[in-house]
RNA sequence: CGCGGGAUAGAGCAGUCUGGUAGCUCGUCGGGCUCAUAACCCGGAGGUCGUGAGGUUCAAAUCCCACUCCCGCAACCA
C-alpha cells in the first residue's frame, strides 16, 4: 500500500474574489500535490474557503443580502479561479458546510469540559451604535474605524482558551523540532516574538455580531474565526470527538505532511493550531510551510493603484500554464516576489516559446523529416550523448530535491537548464547534415531518439508544474510513458512508435504590442477608479458624534504649548517624541507623526494639547497628553501663532 | 542595545556551512547555424563580492571584529 500524503492550503476568506497574489498558494500547493501523486504518494490536498465574521456579516449587508447568500457566491468565483488555475485538490471544504458547523460545536464542547476554555470578560474599545468591540490598534484617532464615533471601555463576557497552559509545552516542541516550520527564520520569528515571551489566552467566541457557529452550550455566543477556521484541517477528513470510532479517511490521513500557508497566518497555525490539536490529543502536522507574497513592482497590489492582476484574467493572455510557470518560477523561497508584466511576457517568451517550445517542435518536425514519424531506435552513444544524458540524470536528481523541500522556483530551473542542454545538443549533433548522407542514418536516430528521451523527462518533470503543457508534450511525442519510474534511467522511451502533430506549446508574444495594450487597460481602469471616487468623494459627509453639552466639552482640558525639542522614538516607524513647555510646567508626549514631520521642523513651534489626557506608554515611552492635529492619510498639527502665550485654555 | 534575514556585473539570483581561478538567468555587443516559433548555439564587454588600506591565514565573497544601509517579524499613531 503506498504512503499516505496530507497537503493543504489556508482556507481562502469569502469577502472577495482573490486576486493574483492568493492565488500562488493553490498553484504551488497544487504543484507539490501532483508531484506527490506522481511519486506514487496517495495524495489527499485539501482547500476551501473560511466564511463567517463580521467582516463577511457587514458586506452582506452592504450588498443587501444574506451572510449565506453572500459566501455563496464568494465561494463560487473562488472556485472558478481555482478551477481556472487548473487545481486538483480532491476536497473544497466551506466553513458553512452542515458537517463542519456541527464538529466544531462538538470540538468547543469537549474543550470546555476539559477545562482548556473558560468563560471570562472581554474587554476593548466599544463602539454602542456599531456594536463592535475593538483592539487598541483598530482605532482610527481613538474612534471607531467603522463610523468614526467615540468608543468607550466596555465589557463583554466571552470564552477564552489557555494557551497558557500549553506555552511551556509549545516551546520545548519547537525549540526540540528544527524544521517544523519552514523557512527556518520563521521558526524562529515565532519563538522570539510569541513564545519567548509568554502567550496570552485567546479569546474564541464573540458575541457582538452573529455569523458564525453558535457556541452549543451558550449560543448568544459564536466561536471566533480562529477556532472555527482552523479546525477545517482535520474537520475536512471527517474528524470529530463525538465519534467513537474516527473515519476511515481521518485514519488514514492525519496527521497532516504539509500545511501551506502565506507567512501573514504563520501565527495562528504554528501556535494557536498546534496547540488546540494538543488539547483534542490529536497528533500534531508534520511540517508547516510559509511561503511569501508577490507584490505588482514595489507596490503591495491594491484597487486604488489599479494594479489588481487576477489570475484567470492573466490566463486568457498567457495561458493557464504560462501563469502557473511565472508564479512557480518567479516566486523567492523567503522574501517578497515582485510581479511586472515585463517579467511575466520575458518568462513566457525565453522559456516556454523559445526553450521549452521551440525545442519540442524542432525535434518533432525532425522525426517527421527524417524518419516519417517513427521514432528511431538509438544506436551507439558517440560525442556528447554522455553530456546529455548526464543532464538529464542530474535535472530528475536536483529537480525531486527541490520540490521535496519546496525549493519550487529551484525545481523549475532545473528543467529548463536540461532543456538548454539538448538545444545546444543539436547545435553540436546537426542532425540536419547528418540527414544529408545515408551512411550517417544510424548516428541519426540515435540523436533523434536521444532528444525525443530528453524530452520525454521533461514532460514527466513538467507534469506537476504545467499539466496541460505536458499532456501535450506527451502527444506530440507519441508516448505515454509518464511515471517516475520510467526516467530514473535515460531510455525509457519506446522506438517505432509515431510521434503526433508539431504544434507549437507557446506562441511567442509581441512584448511591445502587449505592453501598450496593458497600460491601455490600467489607464483605463484607473480612470474608472478616479471617476467613482469623485463621484462619491462630495457626498462623503461625515456621520458626526453625538450632540454634548458644553460641559463635555470643557472636561478635555486643551492648552497651548511650546515644543522645546523633539526626536524620533528610536525603534518605533511612527512616533515622535516630544518636550513641551506648558508655561507652568514642562512634559513628555509621544505622538505618531514621524512621517510627516522632521524633528527638527517642529522645535520652538507653538501647539495645542489635550492637557489632562491619562498617561499611557507607548514602545515603552510615557506619553503625558496628545497633541491636536488633522487628517488621516496625511496628517497636518495645528500651529499656532507664534505669539500665543503658553499655558492658556483653549475654547 | 527586541528577534531574524540580507548587501556579489544594468536587473534578478547562486556561491559563504566545508577558505584555494567569481558563476547562472535576463539584458547588451559581436559571431555561427538554418531543423525550428526572427527561434537555437558560441564568444565578448561589464563586478573594489556594502564599508573599515580592520583581524586570522601562504591564501578571504567565504572565518572573526566593528560600522552603514535594506528587508521580514514584533512593538507603535493618547
Amino acid at each position: 500500500m503506498s504512503e499516505k500524503f496530507y497537503i493543504t492550503t489556508a482556507i481562502a476568506y469569502a469577502s472577495s474574489k482573490p486576486h493574483f497574489g492568493n492565488v500562488y498558494e493553490i498553484i504551488m500547493t497544487d504543484a507539490v500535490a501532483r508531484y506527490k501523486r506522481q511519486r506514487g504518494y496517495d495524495v489527499f490536498f485539501c482547500t476551501g474557503t473560511d466564511e463567517h465574521g463580521q467582516k463577511i456579516e457587514n458586506k452582506a449587508a452592504e450588498a443587501g443580502v444574506t451572510p449565506k447568500e453572500f459566501v455563496d457566491g464568494v465561494a463560487g468565483q473562488i472556485k472558478d479561479v481555482w478551477a481556472a488555475m487548473n487545481s486538483s485538490h480532491d476536497k473544497f471544504i466551506r466553513t458553512t458546510d452542515d458537517y463542519h458547523e456541527t464538529t466544531i460545536q462538538h470540538i468547543f464542547q469537549k474543550l470546555y469540559d476539559q477545562g482548556d476554555i473558560y468563560k471570562d470578560e472581554y474587554e476593548g474599545w466599544y463602539c454602542t451604535p456599531c456594536e463592535s468591540f475593538f483592539t487598541e490598534t483598530q482605532l482610527v484617532d481613538g474612534k471607531c474605524p467603522d463610523c468614526g464615533r467615540e468608543v468607550h471601555m466596555a465589557k463583554e463576557e466571552a470564552y477564552k482558551f489557555r494557551m497558557s497552559k500549553y506555552a511551556d509545552w509549545l516551546l520545548e516542541y519547537m525549540e526540540s523540532h528544527p524544521g517544523f516550520i519552514e523557512p527556518e527564520a520563521r521558526q524562529k520569528e515565532m519563538i522570539n516574538n510569541f513564545l519567548k515571551p509568554g502567550l496570552q489566552d485567546l479569546c474564541v467566541s464573540r458575541s457582538n455580531f452573529k455569523w458564525g457557529i453558535p457556541v452549543p452550550f451558550d449560543p448568544k455566543h459564536i466561536t471566533y474565526v480562529w477556532l472555527d477556521a482552523l479546525c477545517n484541517y482535520i474537520t475536512a477528513l471527517g474528524y470529530d470527538p463525538a465519534n467513537e470510532v474516527q473515519p476511515e479517511t481521518f485514519q488514514k490521513y492525519w496527521p497532516c505532511d504539509v500545511h501551506v500557508i502565506g507567512k501573514d497566518i504563520m501565527r495562528f497555525h504554528s501556535i494557536y493550531w498546534i496547540i488546540f490539536l494538543k488539547a483534542l490529543d490529536l497528533p500534531l502536522p508534520k511540517k508547516i510551510f510559509g511561503h511569501p507574497w508577490f507584490n505588482f513592482g514595489m507596490d503591495k497590489m491594491s484597487k486604488s493603484r489599479g494594479n489588481v492582476i487576477y489570475a484567470d484574467e492573466m490566463a486568457q493572455r498567457f495561458s493557464v500554464d504560462g501563469v502557473r510557470y511565472y508564479a512557480l518560477s518567479e516566486m523567492p523561497y523567503l522574501n517578497d516576489g515582485s510581479i511586472t508584466y515585463e517579467s511575466v511576457i520575458g518568462r513566457y517568451n525565453t522559456d516556454l516559446a523559445n526553450n521549452l517550445g521551440n525545442l519540442v517542435n524542432r525535434t518533432v518536425a525532425m522525426t517527421k523529416k527524417y524518419f516519417d514519424g517513427v521514432i528511431p531506435a538509438p544506436g551507439a552513444e558517440e560525442g556528447t550523448d554522455g553530456e546529455l544524458k548526464e543532464a538529464c540524470a542530474k535535472a530528475v536528481k536536483d529537480f525531486c530535491e527541490n520540490m521535496d523541500t519546496f525549493h519550487i522556483s529551484d525545481a523549475c530551473s532545473d528543467v529548463f537548464t536540461m532543456l538548454r542542454r539538448a538545444n545546444k545538443y543539436i547545435d553540436e549533433t546537426t542532425p540536419w547534415s547528418l540527414a544529408k548522407s545515408e551512411e550517417n542514418r544510424e548516428r541519426l536516430g540515435t540523436v533523434m531518439y536521444n532528444l525525443l528521451e530528453c524530452i520525454r523527462i521533461g514532460g514527466v518533470l513538467l507534469t506537476s508544474l504545467m499539466p496541460q503543457t505536458a499532456d501535450s508534450i506527451f502527444a506530440q511525442i507519441g508516448s505515454d510513458k509518464r511515471c517516475f519510474c520510467s526516467i530514473e534511467t535515460f531510455g525509457g522511451l519506446e522506438a517505432g512508435k509515431s510521434v503526433g502533430e508539431a504544434t507549437p506549446l507557446f506562441s511567442r508574444i509581441d512584448e511591445e504590442k502587449m505592453l501598450a495594450e496593458l497600460a491601455a487597460e490600467r489607464e483605463a481602469k484607473m480612470a474608472k477608479v478616479a471617476a467613482k471616487e469623485k463621484a462619491e468623494a462630495p457626498v462623503e459627509k461625515p456621520e458626526g458624534c453625538a450632540l454634548i453639552g458644553i460641559e463635555d466639552f470643557m472636561n478635555v482640558e486643551l492648552r497651548t504649548a511650546k515644543i522645546l525639542a523633539c526626536e524620533k522614538v528610536p525603534k518605533a516607524k511612527k512616533l515622535l517624541k516630544l518636550q513641551i513647555d506648558l508655561g507652568y510646567e514642562q512634559r513628555q508626549v509621544v505622538s505618531g507623526i514621524a512621517k510627516w514631520y522632521q524633528p527638527d521642523d517642529l522645535v520652538g513651534k507653538k501647539i495645542i494639547v489635550v492637557a489632562n489626557l491619562k498617561p499611557a506608554v507607548l514602545c515603552g515611552i510615557e506619553s503625558n497628553g496628545m497633541i491636536l492635529a488633522s487628517g488621516e492619510e496625511t496628517v497636518r498639527v495645528i500651529f499656532l501663532d507664534s505669539e500665543t502665550p503658553l499655558g492658556e485654555r483653549v475654547r
